[in-house]
DNA sequence: ATGGAACGATAGAATTCATCTATCAATATG
DNA sequence: CATATTGATAGATGAATTCTATCGTTCCAT
């Protein structure tokens, strides 16, 4: 009876009977009969649904608190004891924002050394999005934001602080300073994230407060197009010093602080806070301790 | 495959293929068949048998550990939602050590006020088996002493502090006096709990502490044994202050303060330290809050 | 209004799955 | 050495799950 927890999992983050069986591997008949019979179990109404899904009554809210919890702990049993018998193994799930795609290897690269039968899936997402996942256990962790949104029922890890650069052609305005001010990049047409992402929302308001405005010339959901703009010297960004230098500089493109204020923001993994942790994550919160002090230079 | 926990959990109990079986309400060969599976399942050993249950391997011990947090989380589950619709309701176990039996009704009493849909189970048990019982989910919390056997996960709320009084009749000797001293009672011929039980421990060593020798007369596992005794006034006995107060003295019979030490020993109520808490016995933990403070005279 | 598409419920058939009874082999016990 | 106990195995039965096909609503565009 406790596998049917399943179909209301899928059908919280589908909200779609058809697309929440196919998620789960069964027709929509079966997951129809398997809600039906839950309900009849407890006696109670659990989805609101008039010719198509509404929402969840409360008591199925608080069937589904459970749900996440017990097939949680399901996955995390079956997970450790075969770790037991050949090590860790298995598939880690991470979501990381956009901008801390490019320091994610320095996560994966040595848990890869120490335990090599551990496979990876690794999704960009935005913060928002990424807690929404953790919720709903499609993913074992993520790498995100810490300072800003109400994170939830997470164990956060500091793993260093994002700061920013001008990243802009040599030749440009104001491309041979040593630093500008937000007030001053606030005057260049730039390429920046999609308002959804909340990098973009960062940038808005320090410019904002710069007492200018975010009028982008290009917006996209991807940094490596907004990179490979500006690296035709023709298009300027706002991007993490981080990520700048992962991407790569050269004597034409630079990346200058930018200060008034020096803003930082903590980006962090985020893990469910569960205990115990499944294996799998334990160790990748492992190597996030490790790594942090070595990220903050 | 979920509800095949149910299973490693009954043999953790009954260390016995048939009795395990039976305690799930299946045959054997179901209960075998089940087992396999799981192993099957996970592709390790779980269960090491040799003609006959032997042990778990640590494969095994490991899913019990995580089976009874599922077991018990979906048990919690089914309680909660049910509470919605129609308030507190189901069975309350509780186990109690015979000496806190009498103090039970104190909880009880303005919990089935509160929520009169709720049955109650009370058994009396020695403290160790208390805390097996909790561990293995056949009650929902224990009534025993805090301060000796290391308690393991669950958490503890302190109900009150046991005292010792000499049972006895005014025309024994001793019968006449305010108070006597442990080594004055070592030299009395006593009913006593058997060795089995926590308190008749407890007596022992203030006994021995006081350079005496505990040799009862009269050995039983149930108060109201010990305390028909005394009654006849031709016996004596040591008991916690409350218990005597609650079956009643009379004239002939008094319950005289031993001092030198005056030794307490608090007693409390144990829960399984999860979180969330069942609310059935969440509600008992509030109660027992509430009780508390107007216990310790 | 009206036709069509999307959604979820329902009915009936096929099949899988779990459980039971009966029995066996191995081991412990006296 | 005889017997009892324990857990595994085999085959039959029955219940439960899942599927395909279809229906009734509702929503939306024409």
């Amino acid at each position: 009876m406790n596998d049917k927890l399943d179909f209301i999992l899928a059908l919280a983050r589908e909200r779609h009977f058809g697309r929440a069986a196919e998620a789960c591997g069964v027709t929509q008949p079966t997951l129809s009969a398997g809600l039906k019979q839950l309900e009849k179990q407890t006696g109670v109404l659990l989805v609101n649904r008039g010719s198509r899904f509404q929402s969840f009554t409360p008591e199925g809210e608080r069937m589904l608190e459970w749900a996440r919890r017990i097939v949680g702990d399901t996955r995390a049993m079956h997970e450790e004891i075969n770790s037991l018998r050949r090590g860790l193994s298995g598939r880690l799930r991470i979501a990381a924002i956009p901008t801390a795609l490019a320091m994610v290897a320095l996560l994966t690269t040595p848990y890869r050394v120490r335990h090599p039968n551990v496979q990876f899936t690794i999704l960009s997402r935005t913060s928002i999005e990424i807690l929404g996942l953790l919720e709903n256990l499609e993913i074992d962790a993520g790498i995100t934001y810490l300072d800003n949104e109400p994170l939830g029922r997470v164990n956060a890890i500091p793993l260093y602080h994002e700061r920013y650069r001008l990243l802009t052609s040599a030749e440009a305005p104001l491309g041979n300073r040593e630093q500008v001010t937000w007030a001053e990049v606030a005057q260049v047409p730039l390429c920046l994230l999609t308002p959804d992402m909340q990098n973009r929302r960062i940038i808005d308001r320090l410019l904002r407060a710069a007492g200018g405005e975010s009028r982008p010339t290009l917006e996209s959901d991807s940094m490596i197009l907004l990179f490979s703009h500006v690296r035709t010297g023709r298009w300027a960004s706002v991007m993490p010093a981080k990520l700048a230098e992962t991407l790569g500089l050269t004597d034409t493109l630079r990346a200058i602080p930018i200060v008034e204020p020096e803003a930082t923001q903590t980006v962090g993994l985020v893990v469910p806070s569960r205990e115990p942790m499944m294996q799998i994550t334990a160790a990748l919160v492992e190597e996030a301790k490790r790594a942090a002090p070595t990220l903050d230079n």
